[in-house]
DNA sequence: GAAACGATTATCT
DNA sequence: GATAATCGTTTCA
């Protein structure tokens, strides 16, 4: 556990949404809170590529809001909202500063502090015979983000530098990551502009 | 000032 | 695998 983790540079994420999307997976989040380092794998991500997304919140449509200007700041900013009023989704900003384009952080296979996300998962568990396997711990975009302790304190932290950060991991083969259509959403869901390691089973949903 | 929606999760069958 | 519940933000009048 004194592996040392190396943040991802910025420039990592200046290129498009849908390209660093795709290179995200492989890599690791890294979050140290409360004195305790928590670190997963990315093995699935959502591309927001910009305005002319209608599933965006950056939509054309939309405009600059209150809640998406963190879409409009440099690459690697974090990009933190709040859906369905209770839910936490991570996001890294990705392109020029101004562009408001983004990746989504859907799914993490836990690697280290599986004893402090299932601590803070505490009382909710998933599954309710069944325990809670490891698996569940990350395995959607709000269940990482509540595993990490990652919360609106983080909104527009950068991440390629601690507390939180994207380390740089084996990258995943390109024959093993699948393209898919995004989830859970009701606009532009027709674009595959989801991307996930298909070996893992900490993928929140499969293809259809 | 009030109503509707949502990038989901938790729970049971 | 399928269904209900949940709360803040956004949007409209």
């Amino acid at each position: 556990m004194s592996r040392r983790y190396t943040p991802l540079q910025s420039t990592f994420f200046e290129g498009d949404a849908e390209e660093v999307a795709q290179d995200l997976l492989g890599h690791s989040l890294v979050s140290i809170t409360d004195g305790a380092r928590c670190v997963g794998r990315i093995v699935e991500t959502e591309a927001y590529p910009g305005p002319h997304d209608p599933a965006s919140h950056a939509a054309a449509s939309i405009g600059r809001t209150a809640r998406n200007d963190p879409m409009f700041g440099r690459p690697a900013t974090a990009y933190i909202h709040l859906n369905y009023g209770i839910h936490w989704c991570l996001n890294v900003v990705t392109g020029a500063e101004g562009f408001p384009a983004a990746v989504l952080i859907r799914s993490l296979e836990p690697l280290e502090g599986l004893a402090e996300m299932r601590r803070r998962r505490g009382g909710a568990g998933a599954g309710a015979g069944a325990g809670r396997p490891d698996r569940d711990l990350c395995s959607g975009p709000a269940k990482l983000t509540q595993a990490l302790g990652i919360g609106p304190a983080m909104q527009r932290h950068r991440l390629n530098e601690p507390p939180l950060f994207i380390a740089r991991g084996k990258q995943v083969p390109g024959d093993a990551v699948v393209r898919a259509t995004r989830v859970g959403i009701s606009r532009g869901a027709e674009k595959e502009l989801r991307f996930y390691d298909g070996r893992s089973p900490c993928v929140s949903r499969k293809a259809l």
